[in-house]
RNA sequence: GCUCCCUUCGUCUAUCGGUUAGGACGCGAGAUUUUCAUUCUUGAAAGAGGGGUUCGAUUCCCCUAGGGAGCGCCA
């Protein structure tokens, strides 16, 4: 007998963009539905209508795209199915598993403080469970409350956690309908999940106690339990919960700076689950492989010098052509002014956006945002880019880098050169630049091959070792002392301006 | 404070009670090299502490310590 295909669902509360950590639980959620030819379903938490807006939630359809993880049918609305959810709200009022409860926010607050200061747990008994409808006072609109059981216990059975037992009297009746008739979100996940036929739910251990509520509503409905998930939170490098002060949070940071959709789901899968000793694993064999049961508890650290190391991997995997696309993909999303300006803290690991875009101001000031580089591109000519790209590529780990790379292509002449290239042009290097220019001038064809044969010919002639030659030519060509090789850095940047370059510094 | 969860190299992790505790990132050394990188070789690096159970515990149980999450008419 064949298990049926599972239904999962990711489901965002708008926030204005896909935090990182969702970004893995909807990952979790995709292969398991890939797995299993199950459905991935996504479903928007937007019932806290001062926080939703469209834009926010258009940042989450983004994120998920551009990661790779699409979903089956349309996006729901919680908010739309707030009758549906009211509906069941007053079911269980009339199966006497709820209850009107009169009580203010004001008392509620009262009790919770009086009970910190004793040393009780902070939950609110209202007095409004036991008594009588008609001693209800007709002036104070009343919430509704789940009537929980006040005994025994409520077991969470968790494909993650294992099983886990909350009593019942640590659980208070928790508000399912608002004062102003508005479900809350505890019965408006339990009655969406419910009716999207969710088999499956896989979400942050942050919700593990709102589990417990949720079966509670799942058992005065009569309706099945789904099967849970709750992986473990990702924290900082610090170990603290990640937050702003860690930088980059939202996916969309992570495609700024560069990363691939494939090394970020690659570096995020093996966040608390792993497949033996295996590190780089394709998408297939992720789909074949993952299993809910196999996640760990402990909570794990984001380290950006791992996701570099894969990023780095599949840029070398990726054909030129494919980096090329998704250079073009990404430069209309950078803005060089605003990253200069991002504060960052010292001790969050350096961004390599930020760091293109101050490689920017020096070598090319004009140019303000990422379309703007494109454009300079296209000028030079994508092309030359391209026949760069193998030696572009094996020294890059982030598509930023490949720019930063890139970027002597496009750079104002005069040249500025930075601190360790200015070192470089002593006057030796000067001489020889003098020297070497009119031989390169005649070269038959401007190819890397015989730039380099005619600078190894000049530096054996001479005496000179080919490092002597080489970086003084790599510093008058590029402003740097690190490149690609000079002689691919010659044939990409053209005759002319190589030799325009060459003059310049010697002069 | 109360409830629940976690704890193997710096980090991510492997280990179905018996291993020289493995791999990866990072770090150190070396080789290749026009710089940087890539690639290859190689080194250092871990079972939080204390009790049990057992012939034998990283693995099972308890306690302590440390860390995390939750405790809204937020989601």
């Amino acid at each position: 007998m064949t298990k049926a295909a599972p239904v999962v669902r990711f489901a965002p509360s708008p926030t204005g963009y896909l935090h990182i950590g969702g970004a893995r639980t909807a990952l979790f959620n995709w292969l398991y539905a890939q797995g299993r030819g199950g459905k991935f379903l996504l479903r928007i938490e937007d019932t806290d209508r001062e926080r939703n807006n469209p834009e926010a939630v258009a940042a989450i359809l983004d994120g998920l795209n551009w990661l790779g993880l699409t979903w089956d049918g349309d996006a729901v609305s919680q908010f739309a199915r707030a009758d549906r959810h009211r509906e069941v709200a007053l079911d269980l009022l009339r199966r006497g598993a709820a209850y009107h409860c009169y009580s203010s926010p004001d008392e509620i607050n009262a009790a919770r403080e009086a009970a910190k200061a004793e040393g009780r747990p902070q939950i609110f008994l209202s007095p409004w469970r036991d008594r009588e409808p008609a001693d209800a006072p007709k002036d104070i609109k009343p919430t509704v409350r789940l009537k929980a059981p006040r005994d025994g216990e409520t077991t969470v059975s968790d494909h993650v956690q294992g099983r886990v037992t909350f009593p019942n009297k640590d659980l208070d009746d928790l508000i399912i309908l608002r004062s102003d008739g508005n479900p809350t979100y505890n019965l408006a996940v339990v009655v969406d999940d419910h009716d999207m036929g969710v088999t499956h739910v896989v979400r942050g251990v942050d919700h593990l106690t709102n589990t417990a509520r949720q079966t509670q509503i799942y058992q005065g409905m009569g309706w099945d339990v789904p099967e849970f998930a709750h992986v473990p939170l990702i924290h900082g490098a610090d170990g603290a919960k990640l937050s702003k002060r860690h930088g980059a949070q939202g996916v969309e940071d992570y495609r700024s700076m560069g990363y691939l959709p494939v090394a970020l789901r690659n570096y995020l899968v093996r966040l608390g689950w792993s497949h033996g000793d295996d590190e780089i694993m394709s998408t297939e064999q992720l789909i074949e492989w993952f299993d809910i049961d196999d996640i760990n508890k402990s909570a794990s650290r984001f380290d950006f010098k791992k996701l570099d190391d894969l990023n780095g991997h599949y840029i070398r995997q990726s054909t030129d052509d494919e980096l090329l696309a998704r250079i073009k993909d990404m430069l209309p999303h950078l803005d060089f002014a605003a990253l200069r300006a991002l504060e960052i803290d010292p001790k969050a690991p350096p961004r390599s956006d930020v760091a293109l875009a101050h490689e920017i101001a020096a070598l090319a000031p004009s140019i303000a945002n990422g379309s703007a580089l494109a454009a300079r591109f296209e000028t030079a000519g994508w092309d030359k880019v391209r026949t760069a790209m193998p030696a572009l590529k094996e020294r890059a780990k982030t598509l930023c880098e490949l720019l930063t790379g890139a970027l002597f292509l496009v750079a104002d002449e005069p040249l500025k050169l930075d601190d360790k290239a200015s070192k470089l042009i002593d006057a030796d290097a000067r001489t020889t630049l003098s020297a070497l220019a009119p031989r390169l001038a005649v070269a038959d064809v401007w190819t890397a091959e015989a730039l380099e044969a005619a600078v190894r010919a000049y530096s054996e002639e001479t005496g000179a070792k080919l490092g002597k030659v080489a970086q003084p030519l790599r510093a008058a060509l590029t402003g740097r002392a690190v490149s690609p090789p000079v002689f691919t850095v010659l044939e990409v940047l053209g005759r002319e301006k190589s030799l325009e370059r060459m003059k310049l510094c010697a002069a």
